[in-house]
RNA sequence: GCGCCCAUAGCUCAACUGGAUAGAGCACCCGCCUUCUAAGCGGGCGGUUGCAGGUUCGAGUCCUGCUGGGCGCGCCA
């Protein structure tokens, strides 16, 4: 196998470096090929958690244009032979294989067992004919809800589920390969096989293919499989279509690393189909890297040492997680060390800039006890003198916060909603940094008693920090925090 | 073999799509708690942005070629 050939050296690289004994990183490295690639080849949509979901959260709250996100799990009920034989009153297919080989993974067994509560033994000695496509049925549905929990599970609501079968059985596949057929984009040919690694069932056959090669890719692409049936591509391009019909542009796809090659084809279809009005902006995300105290925490499919998503979000709750996950460009590898993010320490970025945010509160909490008789409101704030700030991490801050409404535009134009969240930790830096100065020199205390001109215009100041921060966190659809006390 | 993505301080990462002296945190060293939350702050150390060319008034950013890593490569999703 070619592949496996390419990857050995690789392999031993890592060994080598574990074999020197080398430093963290490399032994980090080292550790983490396993469970990473566990995840990647597991292929299961919730083992594991990805990047994806993190980069969801995101862009939902980024672009009102891409606000309509979608999310498609072909997976999901793929195999419905997994399930096994019918299923027994009593768990389904437990800890054996299907004749196909196949894991029963634990998320069949759930479908199984739901379909034993529901159906009883209805289903136990008949053909497969008779159960298949039910339970292909079901196993579809709950796989939805249960993705549709967890994602709701960290605040993740899709406008649209798209179903690809609904899709084809709609006919729209039929009407986009009409729609290039009139443009004279499709037709029946050969393609050469790769080159460099022939596959040894290679046989020229012609196919019905797309020229994508006049959009910029390397190669025409495949239409249809030789049974009749659409390919995968075909599928995307009627999906991509539909998405631009229903007032979308602007496309966004979110992909795995591993659907890297598929960016060029895309690309030249939707440039196509749309006859160029749409366009395509593809994230690739890489994976999340589950770190406990520091230490890699290993997955095994076999040994069902699975973390989910769910898993972490439950064990931190989803505003860190939501805030963590953007805390990386999206292409990427993100170590999220899930004893990290519940400590209390500068280390810990969510802490870094909700501390900012409850001191912020806690100041103007103070105002209003030692200027009782003020109107401390935004409103009164907004009308107040400014001229008392002088110092010079004052106008930074100030700088800082200026700078707010063009960051969130160029994050949203770029596509690139970590800017948001290493912008706030610029914010809360300013903003601690001024307060610390406080410590040295009384008089750049944010509250000064005999001073209230001075005291107004400093409370504008932190209104106006405290609500940056809250808008920033808004966007990422974090909560942000009034207080923090232990 | 071909294609795509990546390479920035010892480590983990930024750098507002080509702008001024490339910035943070961690680690290491030195300071700061009678006073709005020290769960924090200030200072120091640390760089030929993988290598070599090119375009430009100006390049971490764009182009070419290398080196090293990830992903992929016709009826698989």
């Amino acid at each position: 196998m070619a592949g496996r050939t390419r990857r050995h050296p690789a392999g031993r690289h890592r060994l080598r470096r574990l074999d020197h004994g080398a430093g963290p990183a490399g032994q980090r490295r080292v550790r983490l090929g396993q469970p990473d690639r566990a995840a990647a080849r597991g292929a299961r949509p919730r083992r594991g958690v990805r990047r994806c979901p993190r980069h969801a959260a995101g862009e939902g709250g980024l672009h009102g244009h891409a606000r309509v996100l979608h999310q498609r799990r072909r997976r999901a009920g793929g195999n419905p032979r997994a399930l096994g034989p019918p299923p027994l009153p009593r768990g389904a297919g437990r800890g054996r294989h299907d004749p196909g080989g196949h894991y029963p993974g634990e998320y069949l067994k759930e479908v199984g067992q739901a379909i034993a509560d529901s159906d009883g033994d209805r289903w136990v000695g008949r053909p497969e004919a008779e159960w298949l496509e039910v339970f292909r049925a079901r196993a579809v549905e709950l796989m939805v809800l249960d993705i549709k929990r967890d994602l709701l599970g960290m605040g993740i609501r899709f406008d649209t589920f798209s179903s690809e079968r609904a899709l084809v059985e709609a006919g729209a596949v039929q009407r986009v390969l009409e729609t290039l057929q009139a443009r004279g984009l499709v037709y029946t040919g050969i393609l050469e096989p790769p080159k460099g690694k022939t596959p040894e069932d290679w046989e020229p056959r012609p196919q019905l293919l797309f020229k994508a090669s006049e959009f910029g890719d390397d190669v025409d692409r495949p239409l249809q499989k030789s049974d009749g049936s659409w390919t995968y591509f075909a599928n995307d391009i009627a999906y991509h279509h539909d998405k631009f019909l229903r007032g979308s542009p602007e496309l966004i796809d979110v992909l795995g690393a591993d659907h890297g090659g598929y960016v060029k084809r895309m690309k030249a279809a939707v440039t196509a189909i749309t006859g160029g009005e749409g366009s395509l902006d593809v994230k690739m995300c890489q994976l999340v890297s589950l770190f406990d105290g520091g230490k890699p925490v290993r997955m095994s499919k076999r040994a069902g040492t699975f973390v989910t998503l769910r898993d972490v979000v439950e064990a931190v709750g989803p505003d860190v997680v939501r805030f963590i996950m953007l805390t990386r460009r999206n292409d990427q590898t993100l170590e999220f060390d899930y004893q990290k993010v519940r400590e209390h320490s500068r280390d810990n970025p969510v802490f870094y800039v909700q501390y900012a945010h409850a001191r912020a509160t806690s100041v103007l909490r103070h105002a209003a006890e030692a200027l009782p008789d003020r109107d401390l409101s935004d409103a009164a704030l907004s009308a107040v003198p400014l001229g008392s700030l002088g110092d010079p991490d004052e106008l930074g801050l100030v700088k800082v916060l200026a700078g707010w409404p063009r960051l969130v535009e160029s994050a949203a134009d770029a596509h690139e909603p970590h800017r948001v969240a290493f912008y706030l930790g610029e914010v809360a830096a300013a903003f601690h940094g001024l307060w610390n100065k406080g410590k040295d020199d009384a008089r750049l205390r944010f509250i000064l008693p005999d001073d209230a001109e001075t005291t107004l215009a400093r409370m504008a100041l932190v209104r106006a920090t405290a609500t940056v921060i809250a808008s920033g966190l808004a966007v990422m659809g974090v909560q942000p925090v009034e207080e923090l006390r232990e």
